[in-house]
DNA sequence: CGAATGGTCAACCGAAAGGTTGAATATGCC
DNA sequence: GGCATATTCAACCTTTCGGTTGACCATTCG
């Protein structure tokens, strides 16, 4: 795994973890509270949400005994951005590319 | 890799199948000249373009002797948009986009 | 035809993924 | 202090991954 690219498409390549993502979007979460409509014990809960840390997709956070978990939407956002320049736009060369995310990000600026 | 999506992200999260991606991004490729670049043997090239068609991301089509591969982003369009649900992501950023591709270029023949 | 080129298949290998279980470590509560 | 709760660690197992090699088809060319 030695680019982040790598953690976070690995991450994201289990139904699990992207569960758990999906779970994180409502609100932050114990570990044991994420791990409870899995089928699986919770150590293998934990061992998905260390894997979704360590790609920097969630954050964790121990306030007592107990960890929240919190979701870290940068990493998805780099993911994104590399997979938008296949997905929105077909086998174009690069310069097209280029002058056409110049001409998006100087008019709307959102 | 039941759904659709684990096979999309699992494809993406090896770097030397991210760098083929970014190669046909720019034109249609042979096998033999997807392999060129990298140091690793035909047979494993053929693996990786393999898994890729599997989840949609490339096709291919034997003309003559040779198999020509060409780039379907509509995989990727779909994983983009289940990563989008996770928020308001600034549409596509330039300097980041470039950042990413030239990583991704300068590491693909390693 | 026979030889070179393009690509895959099959068997194998080491390492990593994804799960289990049971013990260990903190922390909170009575 | 002692017990329950929250979470991780360690060891283990099985399956998959990413790579190799050598043999095997398919196609073109001389």
């Amino acid at each position: 795994m030695t680019e982040p690219l790598d953690a976070t498409f690995a991450a994201l390549a289990d139904p699990t973890r992207r569960a758990i993502l999906v779970m994180l979007l409502e609100d932050d979460m114990a570990v044991t509270d994420v791990a409870d409509p899995f089928e699986m014990s919770l150590a293998a809960i934990s061992k998905h949400l260390g894997i979704l840390m360590r790609a920097g997709l969630i954050s964790q956070e121990k306030r007592g005994r107990v960890k929240w978990c919190k979701l870290e939407p940068d990493a998805l956002r780099d993911a994104s951005i590399w997979m938008q320049s296949f997905g929105q736009f077909e086998a174009v060369n690069l310069e097209a590319f280029e002058a056409f995310l110049e001409a998006e990000l100087g008019g709307a600026g959102d």
